[in-house]
DNA sequence: GTGAAAGCGCTAACAG
DNA sequence: CTGTTAGCGCTTTCAC
């Protein structure tokens, strides 16, 4: 493995020379810079980022933290976090906190502070006190992605306002008797955002004097199948809603799937509507109310690096935007 | 940030039997070891991995390198990749190629090669001559997971058994009326598996004398979507097989619910087996032949990590093992 | 324009 | 058991 002293060696001049010409600094002449990497090019040399970050404190490198990376929410948030972060010439460090998160508290607060770093990315996370003061120690920038951590900077959507517009297309189409498909992930940690979804779409229906039944309140768990699985027992009973809101629309798939199979019709019979934007929503016919998340983690991943790079941080993100994506699957009720 | 240094000058003794109490070398009395580490702890004193990697050439991170972090079995092996990893003290820096593999080829190589990671673990990934010439002068251990790629040695299961499993219990039902879901998922870049799948299915069903119309391939891109779109035309016509063999399960799910749309009932109408065991398949009464990503990636971390740490390498993989997950979803035909 | 020297934080021989 | 002495590969003053 080639290093800058075999280079400069080899062409006879100093390590400097070599490391700043392969750095496009001033100060040294065109014909060495081409000569230099020549060379460098032909030895196969590659710099070696623990040493360039020893004497710098920069690694190129930015840890992201998410709570179960299966979770189609959170898959695309770091995708999107990847892409930019690979675009600016940093790499991912990833921490999947998926199960190991009270074991592996201590473990992943060690190897996050081991300087591998420059900042952090969070996603829907939630910790302990304890790891929120190992992260003020740590004196890097930290932004989150997601449901808004009151601790960190948050880039995401507002949950009231999203379902507040999910309610105003429903409650707009006619439909006064609503069922709802929400509940918890117990895995994914963050509880705050599923509260919020299910408050406002509460809060909304009753103002405006729609029926909710109890039994109309599904637990979907956020998940695709547990959420086909209560929608289907809904359907099993002698009332039903004419609309079904979904907190997500893997959900959203799910209760379309359930329905059909109950020998119901979307939307004649029963109008859904989900929230996120899933790259399926547009197959299943699916109205929502479509977020970003790729386009979040980008925007997070752009901001932190220009926060590592010495911009002035941003206090406080505006909400992520968010769209109603009308289809087919929700029309006036009764039709 | 305390160092090593400072922890040594703190007690008056020398860097170097810091380094070892804090690393439990043999050599330093217990009572040093003790004051050691409770200094470190006051201080706030974390190791610098850089600092340590120059020394050693070991950088207790390996790279992942994925085609999608959004699919499903990625993002599954991406996440026991992560476990196994983490368990073992190492960190995970992640490559996703999504979209940006032909623009960030040299960015990519580049990166991989800033002697970030000690070892490398390429999921359903296909390389270029280039880039596979790159790895190569890597000099460090490589495992694939997933689709078997010749160029690297592979853990993961075999195509063509696994298939021929899926068929063998249709067919074994009685079904000799087979439609097939498959297609490429374009964005994943390894095609070498639906192709597997797709040609096994082919074979085993005219081995036994089955029934295939060239309309009952459908093209589900290995997406749940896409998969439901394509079943749903099937079932418009007026011919449709009673067994649909999936080549995954999320293509599975989608044309249950396709065929519930239709009218049909499964398994009565119609069987439909899938492929992975996908974590919902059991919400769907999906009979599946299952296979674990997870464990995968989990193996081939291990083993990633054993190499690492001297162990030679082991030459060829056995296949990953998969089992029939007999549901809800698959019956005699013409029930 | 270019070079020499010092040092980033840690580990790894050697001595004692 | 503990300390000394060299570096690892690179960047960064400061001279020339």
């Amino acid at each position: 493995m080639a290093t800058i002293g075999q280079i400069a060696a080899e062409l006879g001049i100093s390590k400097s020379t070599v490391s700043r010409a392969l750095r496009g600094l001033p100060g040294v002449s065109q014909d060495l810079i081409d000569e230099v990497k020549a060379v460098a090019e032909r030895m196969g040399y590659v710099p070696s980022a623990a040493a360039a970050g020893l004497t710098t404190g920069r690694n190129y490198a930015v840890g992201v933290v998410v709570p179960a990376l299966t979770r189609w929410f959170y898959s695309e948030v770091v995708s999107g976090v990847d892409r930019a972060l690979a675009a600016a010439g940093y790499d991912v460090v990833l921490y999947d906190m998926d199960r190991n998160h009270d074991v592996g508290t201590r473990a992943f607060a060690r190897s996050l502070l081991r300087k591998r770093v420059d900042a952090l990315i969070v996603v829907a996370t939630v910790f302990t006190e304890h790891e929120l003061a190992e992260f003020d120690a740590l004196e890097m920038p930290v932004i989150a992605v997601g449901p808004s951590a009151p601790q960190f900077r948050t880039i995401g959507v507002d949950d009231h306002a999203i379902m507040a517009a999910a309610m105003e297309h429903m409650l707009g189409l006619g439909h006064r008797q609503l069922g709802y498909v929400g509940g918890y992930d117990e895995e994914s940690l963050s509880l705050a955002s599923a509260a919020d979804r299910e408050h406002t779409f509460m809060k909304t229906a009753l103002a405006a004097g729609a029926l909710v039944q109890p039994e109309w309140m599904l637990a979907g768990g956020y998940k695709q199948g547990a959420a086909m699985r209560a929608t289907r027992e809904l359907f099993s009973r002698d009332s039903w809603p004419t609309g079904l809101v979904c907190a997500s629309d893997e959900m959203a798939m799910g209760a379309i799937c359930a329905i059909h199979a109950a020998g119901k019709r979307v939307p004649e019979d029963v109008s859904v509507i989900g929230i996120d934007g899933h790259e399926y929503g547009a197959d299943y016919e699916l109205t929502t109310m479509a977020q970003n998340p790729q386009a979040q983690g980008e925007w997070a991943a752009r901001q932190v690096v220009a926060e590592i790079e010495g911009a002035t941080p941003v206090q406080e993100f505006e909400p992520a935007p968010f769209t109603l994506i009308q289809r087919g699957s929700t029309a006036a009720p009764g039709r």
